[in-house]
DNA sequence: ATCAAATTTGTAATGATTACAATTTTGAAA
DNA sequence: TTTCAAAATTGTAATCATTACAAATTTGAT
């Protein structure tokens, strides 16, 4: 469930995505490389906030923001009500639980491809996520959910 | 563009789809159907305000909310500010731009299914969705933006 | 015509995210 | 090591999509 990151590759990492590390960025980035969990915001600053106690939630936001822009990490809004956050850089689908909210990475074999149209001529830096929505095993069986 | 629908092939949609008709409800789904820009609750209600003048913003929200638990219509969370809404149902993938918020359909030549593993097993009712996200034709030659 | 259930409406609350200004840290140059 | 401007972090206040809720209206069966 939680690989270890070394500090260093850590480090390196932010380097070759050309971020400067920093204490807050480097605990952001080693938690969301060592929890394949897709957290939230809040959950993110819950979590760090011991290791960092001046930490700010904003600092959150910053951070994760700069990683989506220097596409360290994706963002991901499976979720209607926040987003989630993914470090994960293989190929890869995710599923999503509509009642406990969890998402889990899939499997996706095969690239999907932006297909050439006249809709689509002149697009750029095009990134496509797969999402499959739907309730999972343990909510059914401990939930009394109307699935029609 | 605008594909017109006649009242009564969209009373007869939504009974099919268990869904009480109701001035409101029709003027919704006839404007899903007839527009496929995949509109937000602020759009569909600044249109339908002129021909049902006692609308109210929380009734859409309401029908919407209905919609999508029926099946009718598909909530789209490709954009993170805020959800759209899809009155489509042929099989299709989306594309987004960051920059001007335009959502258009693409062709999807397969299902892209959700594999069995471990992880995925026991799930229900799993709906897919396709997403393509990144910057429009227009935007890039109008805007100034750095896309690295 | 009556009346309960369903629907619609308006207002107030919620909560994720952003704006912004102040504070702190960093790192290069003197 | 000291200085100082740029970068990063922080806390607070604002924004805004969405939801909660209760009152008003409409519907449809009797």
């Amino acid at each position: 469930m939680s690989e270890k990151w070394e500090l260093n590759a850590v480090k390196q990492y932010l380097i070759e995505k050309d971020i400067k590390p920093s204490v807050q960025r480097l605990a952001v980035m080693t938690y969301l490389l060592e929890h394949r969990t897709h957290p939230t915001v809040d959950e993110i600053y819950s979590e760090l906030q011991d290791k960092i106690p001046t930490l700010s939630k904003t600092t959150i936001y910053n951070t994760l923001k700069l990683f989506v822009e220097k596409k360290a990490i994706l963002a991901l809004t499976i979720d209607e009500k926040m987003v989630r956050f993914d470090g994960y850089r293989q190929r890869h689908a995710h599923l999503f639980c509509h009642s406990c909210g969890k998402v889990v990475d899939v499997p996706l074999e095969y690239d999907v491809e932006l297909p050439q149209t006249e809709e689509t001529k002149g697009f750029a830096d095009v990134e496509t996520q797969v999402y499959h929505k739907g309730y999972c095993k343990e909510c059914l069986e401990t939930k009394n959910l109307y699935i029609k």
